[in-house]
This record gives C-alpha cells, sequence and structure tokens, in this order.
RNA sequence: GACCGGGUAGCUCAGUCGGUAGAGCAACGGACUUUUAAUCCGUAGGCCCUGGGUUCGAGCCCCAGCCCGGUCACCA
C-alpha cells in the first residue's frame, strides 16, 4: 500500500473488486487455454464457413453497453477483436458481471464468430471470465472511425516512466521494440552464417577502454576494488582474437557517464565483431553486406524513407575521404595546418576553452562543425587522423592516417572500424601519448591496459574490427527522432 | 551545465484584465437486445508541480527550487 491517496476512479475499482470477490469471482485468475489471438480468430471466420469455436484472451480496451447487450472490443499482442454478449445469451449471472468491468481489464472469451450487420468480426461470448482486474485506469482515449487516436497517452515523461502503460495503450510502441528484437535477430543471424562465434565479456571491468569516453565507476566490496562499467567490448574481444577465436562478436549494452539527449543514452546497446586476418576494407564490405540486407530483411527495399529523405541502400557505399571531407567543408587541409588554423576556425562554435583544446578535439570539433550534417546517404568515412585513432593501424603509406572507417547515414555515426593495430610496442606509445593527454586534463583519454599489451605480445594475428550503436540503428529503422523512443527503459532522473 | 518551452480532474487540453476552477473522454447513477469516438438524462471528481513574495485578493505577476521536453555544450 501507497502512500499516495488514490484517485476516485481508483476507488471505484478497488469497490468492483470488492464487490467481484463477494461474489465468488477470482479477480486474478490463474491462466486462461485459448485457441485463437485476435488476428487468428478474425482470419479463422473469414476462411472457413463453419462455426468458428474460439477461446480468446485479451485486455478489454473499449466497452460499449446497450442495456441488455454489450459490445466491447480486447487486445492481445496480434491486434483487436470485438465481442458481443446478449443478456439471454450469457444468463443474468454472467451478464451482471459486465457491470464490474472496467477498460484495461484481461479477459478470456469462449464463443463463436459471426459477422455483425455492420460487418465487423466479432466474437459472440457464450463465457465470459475476468482474467485480472485492472485497479488503475489506463489512458486509453479512443479511436474514432477513421483509425484517429483521440486523448490517449501523449506525455513524454510517463510514456517513458511508465513503459508499461504505453506498450499497454500504444500498438505502434510495441510494433517498434518488435522491431528492434527482429534487428538484433537479423544481425546475429547474418554474423553466425559468417561462422562468427559470440561471445559474453565482463561488463565489470578493472579498467576501461577500447573507446575514449568517461565511465561508470564502482566498488566491489569482495575483492575491495574499484571497478568500471564497461565503455567498450572492444579490448577483451581482441583477446579472444588473440587466442584463436577467429571470427567473435558481442551484443550487449555499454555505458558512458555522460549527458543525456535524443542520440545518447548512458546505457547502450553495441555490436562489436572481429575477423582474423580481414583489414579495414573487408570489414566495410561486411558491413554494407549485413547492413543492406538487414534493410531489405526488414523493410523489403532497398530504399527507405525516413525524416523526409529517401535513403537508398545498395551498395557499394560511398568511400569518402576524412582529410578530403574537411577540406571541402572547413577550408582545412589537416596534413599541413597549424593547431591556431583549425582553433580560428572553430571559433564561434560555441567551444569552452577553445584555447587550451588539444589538436585531437580540434580535429574532431572540425569534423563534427562542418562535415557531419552533410553525410546524409550511407557512406564510408575513410582514412582518420592517426592521432584520433589510438587502437587503429597505421595506413599502408601514410603514417598520419589510420585505416580506420566510419559509416555515416543521416548525419549520425552508425558504425566505426579500423584494421585493428596489433603491433605491441607501437599499442604501448600509443597509450602513452593517451597517458600524456589525461596528465593534460583529457578525462576521455585512454587509459593504459598493461593485460591488453601482453595479449598482444602472444601476438594477435591482423584483425579487422567494427562496432555497430545498435541503438541509433534501431532509430533509423523505426524512424524514430530520440533514442529513447527504441529503448524500453530510458535514463530519467529518479522520481523523488 | 546554459538558454527556451511546459507542469491545471484518471487522460488530453482550455483558462480573458489578477476577482469563488472549465470542456471532451474516462468514472458513477439511470434508459437502451447489432454497437463501434454508441446515444440520451443525471451526478461526482481539483495540493492548478513545490516553497516563498507582491496584493484586499494569485492557476495567472515576482523570486527560488523540482521534474519533463527542445536547442546548444559535453559525449563515438
Amino acid at each position: 500500500m501507497t502512500l499516495e491517496t488514490r484517485s476516485f476512479v481508483e476507488e471505484a475499482r478497488r469497490e468492483k473488486l470488492a464487490a467481484l470477490r463477494e461474489r465468488g469471482v477470482v479477480p486474478f485468475e490463474y491462466g486462461f487455454a485459448r485457441t485463437h489471438t485476435a488476428v487468428t480468430a478474425l482470419e479463422d471466420y473469414t476462411s472457413s464457413d463453419q462455426e468458428v469455436a474460439v477461446r480468446v484472451a485479451g485486455r478489454v480496451i473499449a466497452l460499449r453497453a446497450h442495456g441488455k447487450t454489450t459490445f466491447g472490443h480486447v487486445s492481445d499482442h496480434t491486434g483487436r477483436v470485438q465481442f458481443f454478449l446478449r443478456r439471454d445469451e450469457v444468463g443474468e449471472e454472467q451478464y451482471r458481471l459486465l457491470k464490474l468491468l472496467d477498460l484495461g481489464d484481461h479477459l478470456g472469451l469462449e464463443g463463436v464468430m459471426f459477422r455483425t450487420k455492420t460487418g465487423e468480426i466479432t466474437v459472440r461470448v457464450k463465457q465470459l471470465k475476468l482474467l485480472a482486474k485492472a485497479l488503475r485506469p489506463l489512458p486509453l482515449g479512443k479511436e474514432d472511425s477513421a483509425g484517429v487516436q483521440h486523448s490517449g497517452l501523449v506525455d513524454a515523461e510517463t510514456r517513458y516512466r511508465e513503459r508499461y502503460a504505453d506498450l499497454a495503450v500504444h500498438a505502434d510502441t510495441r510494433a517498434t521494440f518488435r522491431l528492434r528484437a527482429q534487428a538484433i535477430s537479423y544481425l546475429r543471424r547474418f554474423l553466425d552464417s559468417k561462422g562468427y562465434v559470440e561471445v559474453e565479456t565482463p561488463a565489470l571491468q578493472p579498467l576501461y577502454g577500447g573507446a575514449l569516453a568517461r565511465p561508470f565507476v564502482t566498488y566491489y566490496n569482495a575483492l575491495e576494488a574499484e571497478f568500471y562499467l564497461r565503455i567498450a567490448t572492444e579490448l577483451y574481444l581482441k583477446r579472444c582474437i588473440v587466442g584463436g577465436m577467429d571470427r567473435v562478436y558481442e551484443i550487449g549494452k555499454d555505458f558512458r557517464n555522460e549527458g543525456i539527449d535524443r542520440e545518447h543514452n548512458p546505457e547502450f546497446t553495441m555490436l562489436e565483431f572481429y575477423e582474423a586476418y580481414a583489414d579495414y576494407g573487408d570489414i566495410m564490405c561486411l558491413v554494407e553486406e549485413m547492413l543492406h540486407g538487414l534493410v531489405v530483411e526488414l523493410m523489403g527495399t532497398e530504399k527507405i524513407e525516413r525524416f523526409g529523405v529517401t535513403l537508398d541502400f545498395r551498395p557499394p557505399w560511398p568511400r569518402l575521404d576524412y582529410t578530403d571531407l574537411v577540406r571541402e567543408h572547413a577550408g582545412v587541409d589537416l596534413r599541413t595546418a597549424e593547431d591556431a588554423v583549425l582553433r580560428a576556425t572553430l571559433v564561434n562554435r560555441d567551444i569552452p576553452d577553445l584555447d587550451s583544446v588539444p589538436r585531437t578535439k580540434l580535429i574532431d570539433g572540425l569534423f563534427k562543425h562542418f562535415v557531419e550534417d552533410t553525410l546524409v546517404q550511407p557512406c564510408f568515412v575513410v582514412d582518420y587522423p592517426i592521432e584520433v585513432s589510438p587502437l587503429a593501424k597505421p595506413k599502408r603509406g601514410d603514417p598520419a592516417l589510420a585505416e580506420r572507417f566510419e559509416l555515416f547515414i543521416q548525419g549520425s555515426e552508425l558504425a566505426n572500424a579500423f584494421s585493428e593495430l596489433n603491433d605491441p610496442d607501437e599499442q604501448r606509445a600509443r597509450f602513452d601519448a593517451q597517458t600524456a593527454a589525461r596528465e593534460a586534463g583529457d578525462a576521455e583519454a585512454h587509459q593504459i591496459d598493461e593485460d591488453y599489451i601482453k595479449a598482444l605480445e602472444y601476438g594477435m594475428p591482423p584483425t579487422g574490427g567494427c562496432g555497430i550503436g545498435v541503438d541509433r540503428l534501431v532509430m533509423l529503422l523505426a524512424e524514430s527522432p530520440s533514442i529513447r523512443d527504441v529503448i524500453l527503459f530510458p535514463m530519467l532522473r529518479p522520481e523523488t
């Protein structure tokens, strides 16, 4: 029992609950043997001339009482179906039960399918069973004959905080999460079919790495040590490669101690995969094949319209040179320009402490502010400056660059990949540079991971690897403007 | 973290110049044996986010805070 006072609506339902119990009705049943879902009940009727007996169950989402007859709709995970009761068919006792029902209650209905005179295929109920009473009113709203939803649950905060209510009320919310599940299932099947092995690596790590970000810190009592929630799976997956698991992937949560906005949730789902004897060019082709296949399988087409733009997933996708893009859109040549020039280009871009920002961040800033928004159609940006890529191999023939690419669609970064650095001595030197950056005040700089270097010293084969932000991928597929719309229970400040 | 917008009945919203708080849906009572935003008659329902202040009087004006959303910053 909460201290929260109940609304009069809830009081009314409590009274009905008591009345039901008084009559010997079990208000929270133990099960109901269904023969049909809402949709199969409708389908079986249309495909048969014979009488179709059904047992369906669902939540009451509409109720229209007309004296001695009553219409309503129940909704299950497949859809909705109308039901109809006549007092002289179900009997006085059952019919009086209706008085004690509310929108939101779960019902089991036994009856036969028929078509009403207005044409709707409907369950003619012979027996009705309350399966679970709803003590709070669901914000169901109403749908008119044109299918337009009126009222209902609109408040964004409630939709996220009470996702159960959002899901219960909005079929399209349920559809988004079904789509998410289908997408993840496809990614698994694709990688499995390519001979990849799915693995699980630690989420609680003594050192964090594999990305540049601030971690969540926690304390493990039994070991009397600080631990970090992982910011990436990368370094553990590459340990697997060292160990001879030539193709591995993991789909799991990463945690980054950062702000929340339309594209960021502090815990999010990442797919990372690594393939021995592949380089970033091979990975690019694999990503292209995988995501093209994903769109075709889920959307049934190679071109999808999202946020008013038709996106064409037909391969090959353009490979655009990072340095060229920055030169083209920011007018700066990263090969020759001094820090001062980069800084000057970024003036008036609302960057705090611009004067003390290190070169790596200046480069990042130029790309973000001048280039990202221009990358609408699926495209790969290739060959990043080496100084912003501490885990990537230098580019063959140009040590100022790394063999790295990112995939962009509609200005959003969806994948990050490279030919993995497997020279342990060079990796140590890169870590040292990161340590210097950290000492200069860069809280996101990479930590030095001696154990990872040890692993590399045992010899890691040439390897291509990639990380894909699953939430952002689903946002694109579901045309969701906010990452919160594709995460069932997004982060919110706790209620006080 | 900064700026902008929002917070009023279970839900969606209105609220004039500062003068006793409104609608639709949902709820409750009644009528109604093929309705579908059912209809008709009636009834009830409010910590106007919280705390201060101004005022004879505050949902409304002022200050502070809380929560949400948006933009920006931070952030692969």
